[in-house]
DNA sequence: ACTACCCGCGAAACCGCTTTCACGGAATAA
DNA sequence: TTATTCCGTGAAAGCGGTTTCGCGGGTAGT
């Protein structure tokens, strides 16, 4: 579409009295052009409206301007608020650095798929991704030298950046809270334990029972997925298998709820008979009653974080991994 | 970056024995060429495992495969899991249609603004719009011919495609099951009611008692912004307001919650004393205790109506708004 | 004063694909 | 058979920037 006639460099040269190739320095802030030859050109630049091509620029200097937000998985996980405000933190971050959020949802299945192919043409500059279930691709693409981000921790060990919450942290003082406030019975709802966050989560969990001298039974090691029904279903085979249960740790608020949701129907009260910490510190947290105690992540600045260490990347600057602090935010449950 | 070296037209026309005019016709689906010479390119670009480059395409074309999801508002609209539901099934839409979405959260502010620019540039193939709190860029970008769709509806009528959930036909019939319950005094807690959504919810509430023949006294009619608080603050003044207050209809769940929070802890019972119903049927309608009666309106349905529509238009298809059914969730609530 | 550099700047090639234009030959019309 | 149209096809001109290359003049070195 060519909805207006957009002035060119050729038009810009020319009013300003200048090549086209010094207008091109001029605008990608080249120094060596004489300061009155650099002011006539902004001032042409002003003058037409001037807007750079971007397809254009694109095209000559092989910089799309675009970064990839990949998230590995079905429209499922897009509802789940916490990628969208993640997503929202990215967004904002590039755009402050005049690039561009190129969003895909989809199954990052193997190296040959659409979104495999799309990252692999050069048509962005970056890719950030969410929810990994495997890092086949992505060590595939850091080869070919395409600046990535991952959101979560990656699987294996190579030096990918990445940007997470210490789960691990947050699982701990989550767990070490429950039995501060006296529950010698704690169980853990996992997430799927195919990502890493819930893997950490339920290190962090076992890490304060180490610590206790006590380590939990198998039996109290549930794993859920994060559904709501997980977390209900799970809680309802504690109460079966371990009847004196007195704490759970749920890996997400959503798994919390549907314990709490099961203990109440059970006739357990909450906190009084059982305590509950969830994690994430959604908006239900603060909704539900009892309201949640929970670990609050920084979902924002999670997105943030990630849309910064890209910009560093593409400046070639230096960067490690960023771990997000938690903080337990005690309500009601627990 | 230029990971690695792909393969040109040059190339594919060269081992394939034709010229790059007419690889470009094979791969742009042109019929006339000849199916002998059509096949032996397909080979070559098998063969040589081509993938199109995109940007050099774009800017020969004009068509860049972008299309700009535009959130009009800041940081918070997006945390709300709506959105990103609406924004996976525009996404998986255009995808399929080999375009792809680039997402904008920003404040789309006056004509002049960071994203008003970007999308008056054509950088971008069209754009869909949520969350409008003015025609007024939309409008300008109409005239420019910039291919538009907008999630809601618009302020003005000006015939800009869009798709909308039926807000009017979902708060009718919320307010109408609510009489049916026997509630006599029935209250409205609204949105932000500088969204047309807002608008037409309340405006279906009063078909509902416009219908019945009694029409609510004013100070029913509290003016919310679709936050939890203001569910609470707003449930809080009718209790003061109408002590025997039986029946609340929020315009969306959150509130809805807010409210019932407040009720409960003012000891009235729901739904026994007070009925309450929301909107939208998100998650925490079902996890809640008690379970919320709720409008269902299928949100990645929505995202893939504006996809959809988009599609239409750039391919200059007949098309007219889409108005989404909904659907009364009868749970605890009410 | 003469050669050696350096610096600012324009000409032109180039990025990879699309599209117009015109040509040669086959098909159709006269 | 000759004139006319149609068709498939390739050459080439863009699309709008970026970047290399080299020139001319000024500065520095000896």
């Amino acid at each position: 579409m060519a909805p207006l006639l957009r002035p060119t460099y050729a038009v810009i040269a020319k009013t300003a009295g200048v090549s086209e190739a010094t207008v091109s320095r001029v605008l990608n802030g080249d120094e060596s052009v004489h300061p009155d030859r650099a002011q006539r050109v902004r001032e042409a630049v002003e003058e037409l409206g001037y807007k750079k091509n971007r397809v254009a620029s694109a095209l000559a200097s092989g910089r799309t301007g675009l970064i990839a937000v990949v998230i590995d998985d079905d429209l499922s996980v897009f509802s789940d608020p916490f990628w969208g405000t993640v997503t929202s933190g990215v967004s904002r971050v590039l755009q402050e650095n005049g690039l561009h959020t190129v969003l895909m949802v989809a199954p990052v299945g193997a190296l040959d798929g659409g979104v495999a192919h799309y990252l692999k043409s050069g048509e962005v500059d970056g890719a950030i991704f969410f929810v990994l279930h495997s890092d086949i691709l992505v060590n595939h693409l850091k080869k070919q030298g395409l600046p990535l981000v991952i959101t979560g921790t990656p699987h294996s060990n190579a030096d990918i950046p990445f940007v997470d919450t210490d789960n691990f942290g947050g699982a701990y003082s989550a767990t070490k809270h429950l039995m501060n406030q006296g529950c010698k019975k704690v169980a853990i709802i996992t997430g799927d334990i195919g990502t890493t966050a819930a893997k950490q989560r339920l290190d962090g969990y076992l890490q304060a029972h180490r610590e206790s001298g006590s380590l939990p039974s198998k039996s109290l090691i549930c794993e859920g997925d994060y559904s709501f029904e997980s977390g209900k279903a799970h809680a309802q085979k504690l109460l079966e298998t371990h009847p004196d249960i007195d704490g759970i740790f749920a890996s997400n608020d959503l798994m919390a709820m549907g314990a709490i949701t099961v203990l109440e129907g059970a006739g357990r009260s909450v906190p009084s008979q059982v305590r509950v910490v969830g994690f994430d510190d959604a908006l239900i947290a603060q909704t539900s009653r009892p309201s949640l105690t929970t670990v609050r992540q920084d979902v924002v600045a999670l997105g943030e974080a990630a849309g910064s260490l890209m910009i560093a990347q593409l400046n070639g600057q230096d960067f490690e991994p960023i771990i997000l602090p938690t903080e337990l935010v005690i309500r009601e449950s627990a």
